[in-house]
DNA sequence: TTGTACGCGTTATCAC
DNA sequence: GTGATAACGCGTACAA
């Protein structure tokens, strides 16, 4: 096996009869060359399997053109299509993207950032976690933007998109109200991050301005398995909840399912549901969930929209708010 | 904004009052340094957020440490766990992963190949779509390693990954037997993926050898939409099936939700159900969808450790072969 | 063990 | 429009 034998801008000069220099600019998009040269190098260039080396073009530059997505369950719905519309973004703008998993552990986001540092990645974008103030500094120091979505940060410095958690828990209690819903739930889990607990308050201040209490349950990871638990427990209570808004879809799904094939309730005439991201599962019919969608495509269009346009000034970085869409299906009654 | 300063090796070496090459070594796992120097050059890295440079060591090692994932619909949930296991597995061996979603387009693939030479990727692995042959001589040329994960390529170069799909729709057609099956269906996308149309092949070809005929559908895009729609197709048939094999679980979940919804038939009373992938939502009680689970943690596995032990000989280039372990759960009956 | 000198593939600069 | 040259940050022979 010939171990890594890549072609180099000095052979394909070479061979066109041309300079080093020559071949460069040719792949240099707005540079000078006689259509003559250009014609030579582009047949050298294909004759031989030539390709720009972006490691060396990235340490000329200093702009690798990569960029960093930090990221923990990857595998779940709502994540994976923001991850993907992400990357489809990145690539139309020319970049590409680095994808790090990181997990529950507290230095793992840090570690990713270093990891992009060492890449030179001209931005990190991340999803999941919270990253120690001296990673996000060092971030700063180096000159490399550091986009935080749905994190929630209050510390100055790193580019940040949230979300209106709170105003969407607002609509939630009206829509409750309306359905003639009078035991009010919220499902959650105990992940802590700070979309879930800003929902939790929302929905708990919201409905307190109705004169309404909020029963709070909140058990294990954000997911199928969570939601199902968080039923039994909210279910079996003496006084029934006949309305549960659920930290996000895939706890109402297990949340539904429990309901429905435990307990023998029927959605939406017992009990009221909605769920929060919008994912796939949620439109299908088993569950036919009203849930906020998140504009994702937005996201994915600010973010990288910021890269291209350079770091605005440090006095304009306040977090961009944008707008969760409420998506009305059968889990709740009424309109 | 300070555009890109990122602290170099000579910065370092002069405020740590060594040579540059010094502060390489002490960088460089394996080399030899006194202790004493390696402490003067941590405190000056530390101090000044040095990171070492993966762009230069690439050039110089001409070893990115980048394996390039190359993927279309990675929202769905197979595709983004199998995603998650690669990158997981990757960086545990040190790699990191560059994520490249293509569409449905011919040169898509080859583009994100491309990609991959430019930045002097390890290594490529696709997991959608098939590479033109011009560009896998081109990878193979470049000494860089490609992986195809069930792609069922059957020319030679690439490193290959395959499950024994018809194996496993021969199980089905047992299973549907001794169910008391008698009306075989299957239920297929029109992507015509290898591994689709070996399931659809397979299952056909067993059934065939029991004295079976195999009502084929083929529609749309390989999901719960279409899913959806070969229900209808396949149960108003004059001749309803009593048996259906979905080439995928997408496709189950969407078939089931008509039959249950639209057709008001019971599973696996009036139909017995098989997918395949077991992704989370099979398991979900709406659902417990008996389905094929393909071995991702082994697919990662495999596919990282190869990449690790270098590119075997040419000659040992047979491709593997992984099974797929039936998931029994309650959409068919016996067991 | 340490420092010097060179090369990796590219682009920017500057004469021509 | 073209070609020579320096520089990017790093690894590593080589000599000390």
């Amino acid at each position: 096996m010939s171990p890594k034998i890549f072609v180099s801008a000095q052979e394909v000069a070479e061979r066109a009869g041309v300079s080093r220099s020559a071949v460069s600019r040719t792949f240099t998009p707005g540079a000078s060359v006689s259509p003559e040269t250009r014609r030579k190098v582009m047949e050298a260039a294909d004759a031989l399997g030539y390709h720009v080396n972006h490691l060396a073009r990235g340490l000329m530059r200093n702009e690798s053109g990569i960029v960093c997505l930090i990221v923990a369950d990857l595998g779940t719905p709502f994540r994976a299509n923001l991850i993907k519309a992400l990357t489809d973004e990145l690539q139309t703008a020319g970049k590409v993207a680095m994808l790090i998993n990181t997990d529950r552990s507290d230095g793992s986001v840090d570690a990713a950032l270093r990891q992009a540092i060492r890449y030179r990645a001209d931005a990190s974008i991340v999803l999941s976690g919270m990253p120690d103030k001296s990673i996000t500094d060092l971030c700063m120091k180096n000159g490399q933007t550091l986009i935080l979505i749905n994190r929630d940060d209050n510390r100055p410095g790193p580019l940040r998109i949230n979300l209106d958690d709170r105003e969407a828990a607002r609509t939630v209690v009206t829509a409750f109200l309306r359905a003639g819903c009078r035991q009010l739930a919220f499902a959650n889990s105990e992940a802590g991050t700070p979309s879930l607990m800003a929902r939790e308050h929302g929905f708990i201040l919201a409905a307190g301005e109705q004169g309404l209490e909020v029963v709070v349950e909140r058990f294990g990871r954000t997911g199928y398995e969570a939601g199902r638990v968080l039923a039994q427990r909210l279910l079996m209570r003496r006084e029934r909840p006949d309305a549960v808004f659920c930290a996000t879809d895939l706890l109402a799904c297990g949340f539904m399912d429990a309901a429905r094939h435990q307990f023998s309730l029927s959605i939406p005439g017992d009990l009221c549901v909605v769920g929060f991201d919008d994912i796939e599962q949620a439109s299908w019919t088993s569950y036919d969930l009203t849930t906020f969608g998140q504009p994702i495509a937005e996201i994915a269009r600010k973010s990288v929209s910021w890269l291209a346009a350079g770091m605005p000034d440090d006095e304009a970085r306040e977090p961009v708010e944008l707008h969760a869409q409420l998506v009305w299906r059968r889990s709740i009654r009424g309109a």
